[in-house]
DNA sequence: TATACGATCACCT
DNA sequence: GGTGATCGTATAC
């Protein structure tokens, strides 16, 4: 089940900004770019599984927005949710079988901080803060995650094991789903939580 | 064309 | 615990 296989795998965004290259030149239009890296550990993920799945977008039918979940796996599907905030889902399974896990939680280790705080960890529960926090939006809807440069998923480092020693993952119904009758109390939500 | 509402979050009590 | 923000999408007309 990818959804739980997700789990301790890292999601990286790389992002690229212009920064002016001193406030002068903000004006003048004077900017180099910068690189940054965020590498955010899976923590929490939701499947949602085929056409019959009441809870996901594509027991619907096939439509503009959700036809990329009938695609090829390993895509990604970002969409927009009350009007503010997106989500980010990993298409998965056969092609014209409709599936997606949503990536619902990650933790961040901060490196951005110098001295002082090297370790701290920030973690993220909600698509909504997730998806803010790593810069996801529409523009990165349906992109091939193994072939981006600007957003892709990957296994934790060898010595880290599979990223789940110390950790145990607990299953329980999705968020926010309750109208989707025989679906609703599936658990199909994965959460990897401290022993 | 019009309307209702959601795989949410932040802020309030 | 409750509610407002805010808009794309699906559905109804």
């Amino acid at each position: 089940m990818v959804a739980k296989d997700l789990l301790g795998k890292y999601v990286v965004r790389r992002v690229v900004e212009n920064r002016p290259t001193s406030s002068k030149n903000k004006k003048a239009g004077f900017h180099y770019p910068v690189e940054k890296i965020i590498r955010a550990k899976i923590t929490e993920t939701e499947a949602y599984h085929g056409p019959k799945d009441l809870a996901s977008h594509a027991s619907r039918g096939k439509t503009s927005r959700t036809e990329v979940m009938f695609g090829r796996a390993g895509r990604s599907y970002v969409y927009l949710i009350y009007g503010m905030y997106h989500c980010f889902n990993i298409v998965t399974d056969k092609e014209n079988f409709p599936s997606a896990v949503l990536i619902r939680g990650v933790e961040i280790k901060n490196l951005k901080i110098k001295n002082k705080n090297d370790n701290l960890k920030l973690k993220i529960n909600g698509p909504g803060k997730l998806c803010r926090e790593l810069k996801i939006n529409k523009e990165l809807n349906n992109i091939d995650l193994t072939k981006s440069r600007e957003l892709w998923v990957e296994d934790p480092a060898p010595q880290e094991g599979r990223g789940k020693s110390g950790y145990l993952i607990r299953r329980m119904p999705r968020i926010g789903v309750d109208y989707a009758k025989e679906y609703k109390d599936k658990k199909w939500r994965f959460v990897l939580t401290s022993k």
